[in-house]
DNA sequence: TTTCTGAATTAGACAAAGTCCAATCATTGA
DNA sequence: TCAATGATTGGACTTTGTCTAATTCAGAAA
């Protein structure tokens, strides 16, 4: 058994911090994204959920995601036209996105930042700064020689 | 009558110097996302389109803003997880996000760059970098006193 | 001008992601 | 324990976008 930084009791005060009462359904989809540290989708979260034999519906996996985002326990990544993903790590970073593979990585704060921020309309505030590096795997498009 | 800076003639070049076969539906299409250098929506380009009498229909609309992002002409933006917008404007630049009203601006690239690039997992390749900074008008969020 | 052919367009069925609602069920403070 | 408040549920619904087979068009050639 290794390093198990959200054992149950763990998540559970997490979520209470956050204001968050700690319902069933709410940890065994908290568990799941802060398991690995993975950018899901809120199908792929249902999908694992359910997968455990615990039954978690539809609505709540939508209304807990929509609640998590809320009190800042997620963030939502904004990628892929066709679906929404759901970053466990709040902190300050970036992503890298496969466009080929659609895989998501992180990229540091650090190794990635803005050397000027641009004059904002009167009465406008920043809610945050998205930078996305869009990758491609060359050999995957074109005639790679895969075959 | 003001400035046209893309008359007809100059739309049906336009479309054939990036190898479009310049249709009467694609010529309108073009009209409307050129004339005004707006974000528009698929949905939006849609209304818009029949709203000069002109019957194009919903999957033209999509076959057209498809064939126009891979021949360069327009490109995808990616800010709202509900739909996507097609900027006419393909030099390089960045964008400014309105969440509460839903307005696209643009920010000129020299006014926000990156002083390093992360180095990418071997055989990868940069397809682009977005930067899109998220704005709100804090009176609309809260109890603004706006009654 | 007419004919021909591949390309473009079309209506409408379909798919996927996400929302909504009224009924039911859990949690928790007293 | 019990009631009240809040959470969960299934399923219908909406919206955005895709697909397909049939039709129509553009424009080259005769």
């Amino acid at each position: 058994m290794e390093a198990m930084p959200y054992s149950r009791p763990a998540l559970i005060a997490l979520l209470r911090r956050h204001g968050i009462a700690p319902t069933h359904q709410r940890l065994e989809i908290a568990q799941v994204l802060f398991a690995r540290c993975q950018h899901l989708s809120a199908e792929q979260i249902l999908a694992q959920v359910n997968e455990r034999h615990a039954e978690t519906s539809k609505a709540t996996v939508y209304n807990t995601l929509k609640l998590f985002c809320e009190r800042g326990l997620v963030r939502e990544v904004i990628v892929d036209p066709k679906r929404v993903f759901y970053d466990p790590n709040t902190s300050p970073h970036h992503h890298m996105y496969n466009i080929d593979s659609g895989e998501i990585t992180d990229i540091p704060a650090e190794s990635l930042s803005l050397n000027a921020m641009p004059e904002l309309p009167e009465g406008m505030v920043t809610e945050g700064v998205d930078i996305i590096v869009r990758v491609r795997t060359p050999d995957a498009v074109g005639q790679g020689r895969l075959g």
